[in-house]
DNA sequence: CCGCAGATTGACT
DNA sequence: GTCAATCTGCGGG
């Protein structure tokens, strides 16, 4: 099932994407994964891309809720958000970290990272986009269609949400607006 | 184990 | 020209 909360402001949605799983089809196998940690972003905020309006970059932002907005950081980085809110007005959640679902995700993970260990795959926002192969292909793609799917998901018993700083900016860093499932072994950091 | 610098593209307060 | 919502490899202890 898509996930229904996703017209909401971006903290709630980056909150409740907590334990959502994302399924992306890629050479002929679906690869699973569980999010487990999230930021927040939007257009009131200084650390935000859409801060200072509308773009050809970040359009994918001001439009309808549940669709990729992909960026590169760095020259060499990709990172996805999960565009939430309602069209016109830029907000979206940065998909920080994700552990595998199952054992044969896991395995090609790896197999795809070159041997790399899972726990180095999907522990930050551009590992994800590289363990995943989403590239800008899927730029404004829309998350209730494959390639790239977005069910909704929940806490596992006994797992809670923790609110931090955000990770990596270097604008409005003090602003709690980063939530992991506490403890998680596959967060950032 | 740790810390640091290089990579490499695009947007533009 | 500067700097960015990062990752990786390398060198030192």
């Amino acid at each position: 099932m898509f996930p229904a909360f996703l017209n909401e402001d971006a903290e709630t949605v980056a909150r409740r994407l907590l334990g959502c799983t994302l399924a992306r089809e890629i050479d002929g196998e679906t690869l699973t994964v569980r999010i487990v940690e999230t930021e927040a972003y939007d257009q009131l905020d200084p650390a935000s891309h859409t801060f200072h309006g509308k773009s050809e970059r970040n359009r994918a932002m001001f439009g309808p809720s549940g669709h990729a907005y992909i960026y590169l950081v760095y020259g060499t980085n990709l990172c996805m958000n999960v565009t939430a809110f309602e069209e016109g007005f830029g907000a979206g959640a940065l998909i920080r970290a994700a552990e595998p679902m199952d054992m044969r995700t896991a395995e090609i993970i790896e197999e795809r990272r070159g041997g790399r260990r899972i726990k180095d795959c999907l522990n930050g926002p551009g590992k994800i986009c590289k363990s995943l192969g989403i590239t800008m292909d899927l730029y404004g793609h829309d998350l209730r269609t494959p390639p790239l799917k977005l069910e909704a998901g929940s806490l596992r018993s006994g797992e809670r949400v923790e609110t931090t700083q955000r990770i990596g900016i270097t604008k409005a860093k003090d602003r709690p607006r980063r939530f992991i499932i506490a403890g998680n072994p596959y967060l950032s950091r």
